[in-house]
DNA sequence: TGATGAATGCGACGTGGCCG
DNA sequence: CGGCCACGTCGCATTCATCA
């Protein structure tokens, strides 16, 4: 039976087997909000400081009407908001404007696609490698790519028949976010070809981002949860459950000294 | 085609940094 | 210095792939 959006009063669905309503309204305010938050967030566009409540008080401020109106903020905009100070806004700026520099797959993400999440995005990218191909591709393409179904298929294709997504991605190019796949060096010795590696706890030289990126540069894969398919644990100071499965499993433990060593060995080759 | 295992995606909870 | 917000992490539910 169908209900409404506590929101918006639109109407909202319940998909089979999903355990919460979803709002179907592309113009709704809690839509809206939810998909700047998730542009903005450490997987997609990693803008740092742009969190669900600063996205509130940009959106009730009429600063913002989506995620592209961000590519066009300035400093005056923001010191004058509570709990922004002159520091705040020009950091906040700041970490706008980098983000722009991101490659096709974080940008795929952050579009926030039903069932597209980084890793299909990932995929994508390395089987499409450019947005154009992406948005021309049909249904039996999209199946072609690796991990993604017919379910998956679907849902990108219907996102790029919207004529309101069109516009919001014209939109970024105006702004000017990088939407082409950055050139990788790609020299990088591929020493962790075919491995899957879990990374637990903080690393003292590395953000959970750069690290796992690196692995993946140098060929592996990252994963989040441990498994006898795991070619080993990366641990970093107060880990979490991840050690203990790992022990478990009795799946190699590699703690931080011992991974530069690895990657050194690579860089001399 | 049904069962199983692995990984994704999302919500929830504790810690650290910044504003006032 | 106190409160608030983002970050980092984990657990649960769901989905996909694989194999008999």
């Amino acid at each position: 039976m169908p209900k409404n959006c506590p929101v918006c009063g639109g109407l909202a669905v319940r998909e089979e087997g999903e355990a919460v309503l979803r709002c179907t309204n592309m113009s709704c305010p809690a839509q809206i909000k939810r998909s700047i938050v998730h542009f903005a967030s450490r997987d997609a566009m990693n803008i740092e400081g742009l969190g669900p409540q600063v996205v509130n008080l940009l959106l009730d401020n009429n600063l913002i009407k989506d995620a592209a109106d961000l590519y066009f903020l300035k400093e005056e905009d923001l010191v004058n908001l509570p709990r922004f100070g002159k520091k705040s806004a020009a950091k906040l700026i700041q970490a706008i404007q980098k983000s722009k520099e991101n490659d096709l797959e974080r940008f795929l993400f952050g579009l926030g696609i039903r069932y597209v999440g980084l890793k299909s995005a990932k995929n994508l990218t390395k089987y499409f490698k450019t947005l154009e191909n992406i948005m021309k591709a049909g249904i039996e393409d999209f199946m072609q790519v690796e991990e993604i179904g017919e379910k998956i298929a679907r849902s990108i294709f219907e996102f790029f028949k919207e004529e309101h997504n069109l516009q919001l991605i014209e939109k970024f190019k105006l702004a000017g976010v990088n939407m082409a796949t950055l050139k990788e060096g790609s020299a990088a010795p591929q020493i962790f070809e075919g491995k899957t590696i879990v990374v637990t706890g903080t690393l003292e030289k590395f953000t959970r981002d750069e690290v796992e990126s690196l692995i993946e540069r140098l060929g592996g894969k990252v994963s989040g949860s441990v498994s006898k398919k795991t070619s080993f644990v990366l641990v970093g100071e107060s880990p979490g459950s991840k050690l203990k499965k790992a022990q478990e499993l009795n799946i190699n433990i590699v703690n931080e000294a011992e991974f530069l060593e690895m990657i050194k060995e690579a860089e001399n080759i």
